[in-house]
DNA sequence: TTGAATAGTCACCCGTTTAATCACAAAAAG
DNA sequence: CTTTTTGTGATTAAACGGGTGACTATTCAA
């Protein structure tokens, strides 16, 4: 169990190092070279299973990297960052890569976005479908309905629907124990609270949302109850937009139904 | 010029998220479908000029991260997520990445990592050197001289030398020109300011610097006058540790002789 | 209902990349 | 001066991914 290759630290920062996008040898020298912090090309050698005629041409990836320093002297001397520093280049250089990635897709994004109005769009993967969720709240003009299992929730979800409440859009929120209730309450004052329309913490069931009357998304959790909860490719969400939408009529017709019924008290 | 292939947005954008993981054709493929917001296969081909029967291969990849939702009808329909929410769902993964990524080095770091005292480490490039710089400042006890021109004297090096001056470290600093000398003096009360060993606007020369008289590094920016500023990958430096070291014997030599003369006016 | 066109899936080929091995020259060590 | 160690370069082998085409299913129009 605590043996599991996957869960040590070495594997773990090879992993990583490789889809940040070095080399398995450099991924591998470097590691070897932070528990070492210096080291020969044969001491790397040792410890990494990287052949040592090898070692020299990671360490250029490396040393061009910014994650190695160089000693010249015979043997040579290979000095690796601290965890620190190194974590905080790659992270320098992924927030400058995404700014770039923002900045030229915002330049060729259209104008205009229509959207399909009588199809049932799929999404995949909890953080997919959060992005989904907070960008339905975003656009909301008027009213946000949203039923919810309390490990969805996430504070990056009661931002969103508290920024619409300020926008003056009024929120229904259902699904959520009293305590949070009692959160919800202080945070979004606006809000009310309505019951589930059915039982809910049993089933697979994840969030159903309507925005607005005319936007719609529905999720379920996919894994059983023994799946690791850690896993976030777990949930899969349906959504459809627009007057005529099928799945926009029906969650419609259902929450008018249960709202009259639920918040007239 | 302004054609330049490497300028235009799509070949940024596709540059940058193949290097975020993504197969060249999903990359593609995603670029087209931002540009057309919604589109079938055939339409991502034409635009994209990814073979038709590789589209679905290439959304199947973009579907799981996230990136693309899906209308399950015939022609199938992609709809691709915005600019914005794309590029934060970049964010929050490396993000996270990143975070594991220190963990893990963490756990494996050596716990006191001697250095070489008899050698001068090489380090590539202007954000390592900066790096390697930050990393010094944060352990200085007593004294920092740093000598520099002035377009490296950016703004996190400055935050740097103020921790640094709060933790009671002397601050000297050389080669600013007297606007920036101004501004320091602002920022950083306690930082003296003395002339630069030679003239140093027109050379190749970098930065100089020594921490408590046991710490040195030299730098040098390799490429010439006309070369593009904005490549960061042209400054080379050196530095050693140690009461020693020949090269921290030879800058605090230097160093005592110039501030015994420049400070005491 | 039927046939042509379009959509979708699958399997295969081939080139590039990269891990891995080897051969050899230069330098240290004994 | 010999032997071991170190560093460089070339070479081989395997894996991955781009590219193509065959084949089935579906749609649309006669």
């Amino acid at each position: 169990m605590s043996s599991d290759p996957v869960d040590n630290p070495q594997a773990i920062a090879i992993e990583q190092l490789e889809r940040f996008g070095l080399s398995a040898y450099a991924a591998r020298t470097f590691v070897a070279l932070a528990s070492l912090g210096t080291g020969t090309a044969r001491d790397v050698s040792q410890v990494s299973e990287v052949p040592r005629t090898r070692v020299y041409d990671a360490i250029d990836e490396l040393h061009d990297r910014g994650l190695v320093d160089v000693l010249q002297s015979s043997p040579k001397q290979f000095w690796a960052t601290s965890a620190e520093t190194a974590s905080r280049t790659f992270e320098h250089e992924l927030q400058h890569r995404t700014d770039l990635l923002r900045t030229a897709l915002s330049e060729l994004e259209p104008i205009e976005r229509r959207v399909e109005q009588h199809g049932v769009w799929t999404v995949e993967g909890q953080p997919a479908v959060t992005e989904r969720v907070l960008d339905f709240f975003a656009s909301a003009d008027d009213e946000i309905v949203y039923m919810t299992v309390e490990e969805l929730l996430t504070e990056d979800l009661i931002e969103g629907l508290g920024e619409a409440a300020e926008r003056g859009v009024s929120i229904k929120l259902a699904g959520v124990s009293t305590e949070v209730q009692k959160r919800i309450q202080d945070e979004i004052p606006g809000a009310r609270m309505f019951e589930s329309l059915w039982v809910w913490s049993d089933t697979s069931a994840g969030r159903v949302m309507m925005i607005d009357g005319q936007k719609t998304l529905a999720s379920a959790l996919v894994n059983g109850a023994d799946a690791s909860p850690s896993d976030p490719r777990s949930e899969t969400a349906i959504w459809g937009e627009g007057d005529t939408n099928s799945l926009v009529v029906v969650l419609r017709a259902i929450f008018t139904w249960r709202l009259d019924t639920a918040l007239s008290e």
